[in-house]
DNA sequence: TGGTAAAGTTCAAACGTTTGAGCAAATATA
DNA sequence: TATATTTGCTCAAACGTTTGAACTTTACCA
């Protein structure tokens, strides 16, 4: 194995100094165009590659994004993810992606290795043990960019780019009212998450714009996975009174509620409607379709990553908090029409 | 923001030269305990964090390692790289995730962007489009560890963990035989891809095995996702002669077929039993379950990690291939258990 | 007691790049 | 023609750490 080809071994092949060569790759404008041609020539044709190390440690620039994920077998998070890094590849930064696995502990380590990396920022959603922030400020004091998506509204005080959950909840109880639904369960997610403490606060609000009594027994908090929306959705039917609709805060747990309800042979929708949330690819693919909540992946990921530049690219950036919230849209599939 | 401390303030602050403060961080032989618990207390104190840049740069070791995977949004492929991480962390590894979404290109970049990271080795798991092997040639060139697991065993002559894919469809056929079934369909993934050329050479020869013929329109190749899985059984139930078993190459593509099979009002298992590969969490979720390959996901993530582990510390490594190649283990549920 | 070895540390260079300051030549200005 | 400005480059230090070599001091052995 060779030794790499440095910028000081493009320097003696033109004889002129390494600086001219950094300046010349860099477009300088106090390099003339004659040598700028030549280094970039000669680099090409000595195959260098930039020592990124080296550069990170003299400019204190990693070019290195740190992103952190719940979990990565998600389609919305793993969209998310996609998008963030299309966008910030463009100008030249390089994403690692890191989860949690929704555990704290794992999220602390996560923090403490993207730190260590020396990471220019920080792109995160908090796992769903997290309750305390401390390991977010220790970035914040640090003074390197904190960008908070989905789970992350919270009071830390940092920017945040996602959906109007509260707003959410209502279109979902409209559109379920509007079907003719009366007892609407509503499988939560916990409620120390902002996210699904809005959807819920949400959910009852709507619920009492329509003169709708709240029923303590019809809102069960859980993990939102497969099994839990199973478990939810038997004791919901274990109630003296069934509810007529299920509106899960996602997919996983509606896809859950929704085998529960056919192994019951209970109808969808005409017996129990049932709306989830997140649009992941597979409930338009099952039968029948589930209604879901679209959160726009992409945008959120095109958005979060934009922030980060603005960022970072405004010399003169003020402290001042980004909330960017966009409205939430509902995708009204078979397991919510009634056919009239 | 106050000025990060060095190694130097503590050399300062205890009056020795920052060699013997980094020497004593290090646990050097030839430092004394005594100096080095001074040392170490006095980082403590000053909160000193070690700058993983300068080290790297200086050291020629980054102390990172780069994972493509595929696919994050896959139980297999996110157990894996879990495992990694676990196991490469304990050695004062961190890891570098990044996704080819099954892109050729992507790959490419990704590869392009972990070797600019100056990684010092590289995991990887080929893209399903990926059919030429240029890009992976050059990690070699450079003299960067470079281990394949899963999709990969190809004779770019790396090493290589992953299952004994021929053998599996072994395992798979001889069950669905000695269930009763004779025409067993197979939804394979892309025969450019050693692991489903494999299995489908496994099938074949099973097949053979129990002198049953193979039938060309029972063999189709797809990218195993849940609505292609859905296309071919769509497919297969416009033959004149029905199938009375589908062996899947992949737990969505089962998915796919068995919606399908339901929606005909097909009974599973008696009238076309179903199997899947990867043991993937719904697939004892759903009814009826689906029978299903474990592939040994946390072993895998496990070996790979200690191969690499192996590979960089061993300062005299020969260049010689190492495949490490697990038993699959056939995980029998309703979906093709048929009652006596 | 002289000589050798071991222990504990310092010295200085190096990793590859970036960057402010400086300097000479070329060009513009008056 | 003298002076100011711009252009194009060189110089040298710096980023924070690691590391081979050198240098003292202490310990050991005969």
């Amino acid at each position: 194995m060779k030794r790499k080809t440095t910028i000081k071994d493009i320097a003696n092949a033109l004889q002129i100094t390494p600086s001219a060569v950094s300046r010349a790759l860099h477009n300088h404008p106090r390099i003339s165009d004659k040598t700028k041609k030549a280094v970039k020539l000669k680099a090409k044709e000595l195959g260098y590659q930039p020592n990124h190390l080296a550069s990170a440690l003299r400019s204190g620039k990693s070019n290195l994004v740190g992103i952190i994920v719940p979990r990565t077998n998600s389609y919305f998070f793993s969209s998310v993810v996609e998008n963030i890094e299309e966008e910030l590849n463009k100008e030249g930064y390089n994403v690692i992606i890191t989860q949690s696995n929704e555990s704290y502990q794992k999220e602390c380590r996560n923090i403490e290795a993207l730190l260590q990396t020396q990471v220019d920022g920080i792109i995160a959603s908090l796992a769903n043990e997290t309750v305390d922030f401390e390991h977010y400020e220790r970035i914040k004091q640090k003074g390197i960019p904190l960008i908070l998506y989905d789970r992350g509204e919270n009071d830390i005080g940092v920017d945040y780019v996602g959906i109007d959950d509260y707003q959410s909840s209502h279109i979902v109880v409209d559109h379920l009212i509007e079907q003719g639904c009366e007892r609407i369960a509503h499988i939560a997610g916990f409620s120390h998450t902002r996210i699904y403490k809005n959807r819920i606060r949400g959910y009852i609000d709507a619920l009492l714009k329509h003169n709708i009594p709240i029923v303590e027994s019809l809102i069960l908090e859980s993990n939102l996975t497969l099994e839990e929306g199973r478990k939810k959705t038997e004791e919901l039917l274990k109630l003296p009174k069934w509810p007529d609709a299920i509106f899960a805060s996602g997919d996983y747990a509606a896809l859950g509620a929704l085998q529960v309800l056919q192994e019951h042979g209970i109808k969808v929708p005409d017996e129990i409607a049932l709306v989830g949330f997140s649009n992941e690819p597979f409930t338009k693919l099952i039968s029948p379709t589930i209604s879901t909540v679209h959160q726009h992946n992409h945008k959120i990921g095109k958005l979060v990553a934009q922030q980060f530049l603005k960022r970072v690219n405004d010399p003169n950036w003020k402290p001042v908090l980004h909330k960017i919230i966009l409205d939430a849209e509902l995708i009204v599939r078979e397991s919510s029409l009634r056919k009239k």
